[in-house]
This record gives structure tokens, sequence and C-alpha cells, in this order.
DNA sequence: TTTTGTGGTTTACTGATTGAACCGATGGTT
DNA sequence: AACCATCGGTTCAATCAGTAAACCACAAAA
């Protein structure tokens, strides 16, 4: 139902920030929307400014209403400059890139990262969403998500992303379960080859996660002092977050 | 057409800093929007991670989807990152209260704000967006804007906000002619009373305006150097940015 | 008990949405 | 120059998704 709202929003989702312009053609393309339709809901989106086309070029761009959204957000409930101190000290602490996602429309957002100024470091480039069942993050969020979200996830397909990612679904669950043993998860290599990932739930009203703060190491740097280091930092920042939110 | 989007768009830009939470009833009061369609919308809305709902009081407010579109557009295009500094430097020098604008969905939306310190002074909360007819930033905007946005708000209704607020589309279009003269805009109290306002287009690709930057100060504290001070800065402000928008 | 307020759901009807086909322009190939 | 593949954008009849009125359950007040 409301197939024509969702579409709408589908198309604002497609621009990223390794594609942040796109042509019709190219939404079209990306989003499998027929092109009159995908031309008239850009129609939409230009006029109420949540995206703007270049009148030379005419590929679209997310447009300033985005910016006003997120500014009203940020004065209600503020998240990003709550967090940002908590990652530049995770990541001071650890040496290692730290990270912390939001969940929005079934996959976790990651809305602010920084990164380790080692020369070889894990980069947040081109992820923007994370997979639950891939990551550190997502099996941090979905042991302490609403019941029904993990359901929801088990039932989709898993893909895998290499050799070592998670794609049962018993198997998930049983992550799950150590996660709410520990507090913490702990992936290695599920989601990119040669990245460990720990994380942390980060909790809104209820004991209810709402994302998960992590921080992503090279895997050929990754020893056991390390692991305890970044477990113990990751768990702090987390829990220091989920507390500034006034949870 | 489409008027579903645009109404879905519409709930969106009900919240504000000032009402960051709204309930159905209240969305369907604001909205004018029938109470089905309205909680089919913010269902969707909220499916889709642009609203998120409070469990406990189903009140909605925005949500991370829209952290995450702002994240995009700020790595593709950096507006606020750019702004800030010298909104910044901006109020400094001049001592006031300065802000930055955009347009939008035919208004200008106020993008980011830098205070003055001095008590007496004029605040930005509950001026989210700007009418065009009545504010120095509108009125640089539409100065330098397409020529179509112009003849769209003359022919709109131009509400008044005071006894000075211009409601005269001849008269508003003689303001832009100065404008273009000048290259600034000096409005007084027509918006606010009390509020003595001076503004400068800035501009995107050819020559077109896409904002503007304004100064704001309490009227009794204006004469004729401090109004030559606000002029100054403000004009190298607005050009400054332009530059380092890469236009 | 009745009224008025929440948030939320169901329904038949209808008008807005859809998508194949089309258009004109641009740019590279042969 | 003729050709082909794209590009962004438009048209219009068929149909399907959205609408609005009425309804429900609950809570607080009168």
């Amino acid at each position: 139902m409301t197939m024509t709202v969702k579409n709408a929003i589908a198309l604002l989702e497609l621009f990223t920030i390794n594609t942040p312009e796109l042509g019709l053609s190219g939404i079209k393309r990306l989003s499998g929307i027929d092109k009159a339709t995908t031309h008239r809901l850009l129609t939409v989106l230009r006029e109420t400014g949540m995206l703007e086309q270049n009148p030379v070029t005419k590929l679209y761009r997310l447009g300033a209403s985005v910016l006003r959204l997120a500014q009203v957000r940020e004065a209600s409930f503020p998240f990003s400059v709550v967090v940002q101190p908590i990652l530049e000290t995770l990541a001071g602490v650890t040496g290692e890139t730290a990270h912390c996602s939001l969940y929005t429309n079934n996959v976790l957002a990651v809305i602010s990262s920084v990164e380790s100024n080692k020369a070889n470091r894990v980069s947040m480039r081109g992820s923007e969403t994370l997979p639950f069942h891939a990551t550190a993050a997502g099996i941090a969020y979905l042991a302490y998500a609403p019941s029904d979200v993990l359901n929801k996830v088990m039932k989709r397909p898993m893909p895998s992303f290499s050799k070592y990612t998670c794609t049962d679904p018993d198997h998930l669950k049983k992550m799950t379960d150590v996660v709410r043993k520990n507090g913490y998860a702990v992936v290695d290599k599920a989601f990119e080859d040669d990245v460990f990932g720990v994380a942390a739930p980060i909790f809104g009203a209820e004991k209810i996660s709402i994302g998960a703060i992590a921080v992503a190491t090279p895997c050929h740097r990754m020893n056991a002092s390390l692991e305890k280091l970044l477990i113990a930092s990751v768990v702090t920042a987390a829990a220091d977050l989920s507390q500034k939110l006034g949870n």
C-alpha cells in the first residue's frame, strides 16, 4: 500500500556518498520504477525541495529541505552532536576507525564515523548502510532489537559477502544469544575480508536498541590484547552514549 | 498531481523546532488531511525511517533517515560546514545575530544561524522559514532569483506581519531593483517589530541566487555607522560563501 | 452517563497513478 | 550524412491504489 510514497522515499535513498548526483535514466535503472513515474516523482520531490536539479547537467541531488529536517531533528533529539565526541574518544583510545549507526528502513544507517589516523585503516566510505547479519554493529543491534526485527531479518535472504558471512538464520540467532550474554558483538571478516569488528548496542527507551556503536580494525593488526581494549572501549562508549541520550 | 507524495512531504514539514513531536490528531489538524489518510502516510513514513514513533506517547518525530540524507548531501555539496565559520565571523564582527537561508519549497529555509552574544539580540528560534516579501534575506534572494520565482511570489498573497510589511507586488519589485543596484537588501521592521535586517544573496551556478546571508539587529541599536558595518560585513560574507561554494 | 478527546481501522467508491509508446535533442559511429 | 543509442521528458487510456466517512476502543473530563 501507499506504494507511491514508498517509491518516492526510495528514490531519495538512492542518493549516496558515492553517487550524490543521478539523472533520470540512472534513477529509473536503480529503482526499477517506470520512467514516467520516476520522472513525476522526481518532479514532486524537486518542487518540495527534497531534491534539486542542476539546470545544465539535468542531474538531481538531495535538496536543502533535508538539511532543514535534519536540523529540526538534531535540535529536538540531538544525536550527531552527542555521538561525535564519543566517537572521537573511541577512535583516539583504540587507534581504530569508530562509527555509529541507527536503525532505519530495515538496515543500519551509519550516522557518524571517525576514521583511524593509521595509514592502514578501515574506511567507512561506501558503507553508508550495514547489513544486520554480516556486521558486528548489526548483530549487536539485533540482540536487543524488538523481536519482530530479528524475525524479519531471519526470514529474508542473507547475502554472503565473504566466506565467513553468516547465512544461516539459526546461527544468527545464536550469535545474538551470545551478545546478550556478553553485552557486545565480535564479528570477524563477515562483511569485508580483512576487517575485524567489535560493536555494542545503544539503547533508547525501554531497553530496546536503536543502533550500535562499533570499532573496525584491519585483521592483521588484531591480537588478544587489542581485542580486549576494543571491547572495553566500545562497551564504555555505547553505555556513555545511551546515558547521554537520556535513556 | 501526485498529491499523495506532496502530502507526505508536507507532513514532514510540520515538524519544527518548536513542535518537534506531534500526534496523529495534531498532524491531521495542522495538515488538514483526512485522518485515515494522515495515519497511513505516517505509517509509511515510519516504515521508511523518515519518522519515528515514541511507543509510549504515540507521538511522531523526525527519524534517523533524515540524518543520513543530510549527511549525504553535506558530503557531496558541503554547505552547513562551510557556512558555519562564515556566520561566526559575521556575528563576531558585527556583534549581531547572523543567519543563512536557502531556497526550498517556496520559502527561504534557515539552514544555519549564529546568535549575537549581546543580551538584547534577535533570536532565530521559531523562524525556521522566512517569507520573501517581509525579510531582507527574502528580498535579497528574490533580486537574483530565477524570474519565475519572483512572479510566483508576486501572484500569491503577501501577508502583513507589521505595519511596515510590504504587501504591494509593485513595491516588492522595486525593492528588488534597488537590491540589484546595491548588491544588498535593507529591511526595517517588516517581519518583526523592532528588527532591522541586512542581507546579501548567495550564488549558485550562472549568477542565480540560491539563498541569502543576513544580519538582524534590534532597531534601537541601529545607527548610520552600524548600518555601514553591517552592509559591508554581510556583502563580504556572502561573496566569500558564494566563492567557497565554487561558483 | 454523556461528551470530547486521544490513536487507530474498515469500507465502497473514485480519481489519481501507472507504463507502454512516443518525442526531440544530443553525441558518438560508421 | 545517415545511423544508433542515450539522454530527459511527455502523453493518455486502463486500472489500481488512495480517499473520506463512519466506525472502534480507550481515557479523561463534565
